[in-house]
DNA sequence: TTGTACGCGTTATCAT
DNA sequence: ATGATAACGCGTACAA
């Protein structure tokens, strides 16, 4: 590994002082503008890179920023990570991302890296299985900035980005009474986290108010993993026809297509036998047949949303501070795989 | 925020000097066992946190290896970066993850991040539009390791982490054709990756071997996104009985996906009119009806094998310098796509 | 407008 | 087995 140019060698190559160096590579504008010019050109004919190191151990700040997801497969996660890396980028924040995989325990270690690597910010989506959020406490408490997005806690006091889950679970399950379906399961995911209460609500709600009674037996909690939702078909292939339903609205769509797949393997007609809705409006749910029903948000804008917030209250802007729900819009998506023949 | 606790609160508290403190921490042998216990329990007791900034700074290395793939929404993506986490945890490495969303420029904007960053090593796989690697070249000049995965670049001196893409093609084009398929188009990607390229030979030769005469007209370039895929299944549609082909072979799951699902909304009959073929075994590929015969590869394997190999190359180990392909496994599943009624 | 001088926290070297 | 010291590269208070 050769030597690397630091500010001294600029310095000593343009009899300048190191300070002046370092002002001029930050474009001060305390300096002659053509003291700023050479340096920068001799900087960049010297090939000098900044050196974080020394830089963040001076100012204590690392202009990083850490995203922890449950999972980076989803065409979901990726735009909000487009998103957010955008935002970031043209602030001067770099991010590190990782994934807890949707486990409790691989969130609390991923966290303890990243507070470990003196992130200047948190932006998280909690998994599954994530029952509390101390490991979250030490952010708190060293009065670093966290947002949630997507998944967020019932009660935290930290800013979230998120949609009116309650609203389209409502949206989606009135389409499919409207559809003429009345015995509607819901397929969902741990309750604890708030999105999915949320869209459980929403669904008992759009069953009231259409006088449909709601039935616990109906409501199938799982991980929406692929081995979840081939046991939900097959518990539906298990029931005989009274109690069979006539339609499933699923928490994500992934859920909606393997529990489709298995059913279509097994001679249930979609729509006409049962219907679908899923959640998300990932990229499968037009590769499957018929296309999939499914509820259409954002990603790009929140993360965009997300990263800004963040970077807010980096600067201390009070009235983000006292912002601690942001709701961004969702939409319905119409498909054929709730589309009951008339 | 608080003051952070040093290696110089440690030496007072427990009136040692802060290199007693230093190597304690690191459990030196060269310490009292008591000593050291007594400096781990203060530490844990006063809160203290290693900085890695001015450890970074003395060290002159980052513990971090940088990663830039093409994409993460894949599950094939997905299940290598586990494989690379896992083998890093365990060597003491952190990760820092990038996309280049199969863009050049952004390929190279992510590569000069992570330089200017000081990564101690880089595992790459290049974005399509990549046609040379200019911007690697400062990853070599300052002898900072790189590990290629997957996708490679012919002739590049670095250590590559591959499979035999010449092998696979060859395994699904001959399986093609003893499915009876005598006309069979090649879907696939920029040719000067060097894993297109590799596919198309094995194709080729699979072809001259049964004495099928390659037709140029029968490949079909593309950077096998939806569009793409979609194109390509209207250019099929536009073909008369003649010269539409009976079989297509895709260089990913998602075209041969996108393709399948145009055709049989134009009434195309899979496999008995076209049968099909794709390659990584993505999720997708046991989504789609019927399912789609693929290649399957390791992903986990190939993440742990590009970074182990990337770490034993920063321990100057000489035996990895010499060997710079490393070639795995991968292995046909046949499905219904492929498989004509007899 | 530019320079001087010190400190950020750690670790390698040399000394004890 | 432990201590003293310098150095890593940068940024800033203070001085000029």
């Amino acid at each position: 590994m050769q030597k690397e140019i630091t500010i001294y060698d600029l310095a000593r190559e343009l009899k300048l002082s190191p300070a002046t160096i370092s002002r001029g590579l930050k474009k001060s504008p305390a300096l002659n503008k053509t003291t700023v010019q050479r340096i920068l050109a001799k900087a960049e004919e010297m090939g000098y890179r900044h050196n974080n190191f020394a830089s963040s151990l001076r100012n204590k700040r690392t202009q990083t920023l850490g995203i922890i997801v449950p999972r980076l497969n989803s065409y979901f996660m990726t735009s909000i990570l487009a998103g957010m890396e955008d935002v970031a980028s043209k602030e001067g924040y770099d991010l590190i991302i990782s994934q807890s995989l949707e486990k409790m325990e691989l969130e609390k270690s991923n966290a303890s890296t990243m507070f470990n690597k003196r992130i200047d910010g948190l932006l998280i989506s909690l998994a599954y299985t994530t029952t509390d959020i101390a490991h979250i406490q030490p952010f708190f408490d060293k009065q670093i900035p966290v947002v949630f997005f997507d998944r967020s806690f019932p009660g935290v006091e930290s800013t979230s980005v998120v949609i009116d889950n309650y609203q389209a679970a409502y949206k989606a399950t009135t389409h499919l009474i409207e559809q003429g379906c009345k015995k509607i399961m819901h397929l969902t995911g741990n309750l604890t986290r708030d999105i999915y209460a949320d869209r459980l609500k929403g669904y008992k709600q759009a069953l009231e108010e259409n006088k449909i009674a709601f039935d616990e037996k109906r409501v199938l909690v799982s991980t929406l993993n692929e081995q979840d939702a081939t046991t939900a078909a097959n518990t539906i292939l298990a029931m005989d026809a009274e109690q069979r339903p006539d339609a499933v609205f699923c928490a994500n769509d992934l859920s909606a297509v393997y529990c489709m797949v298995h059913l279509k393997q097994h001679g249930i007609k979609i729509p006409d036998d049962i219907a679908f809705a899923g959640f998300n409006n990932d990229a499968v749910s037009r590769m499957i047949d018929p296309n999939l029903t499914t509820i259409d948000y954002p990603g790009n804008k929140i993360g965009e949303v997300a990263v800004s917030c963040l970077i807010n209250l980096l600067k201390g802007d009070e009235s983000v501070k006292n912002t601690n729900r942001i709701i961004l819009h969702s939409s319905l998506l119409i498909r054929e795989s709730s589309l009951k023949k008339k």
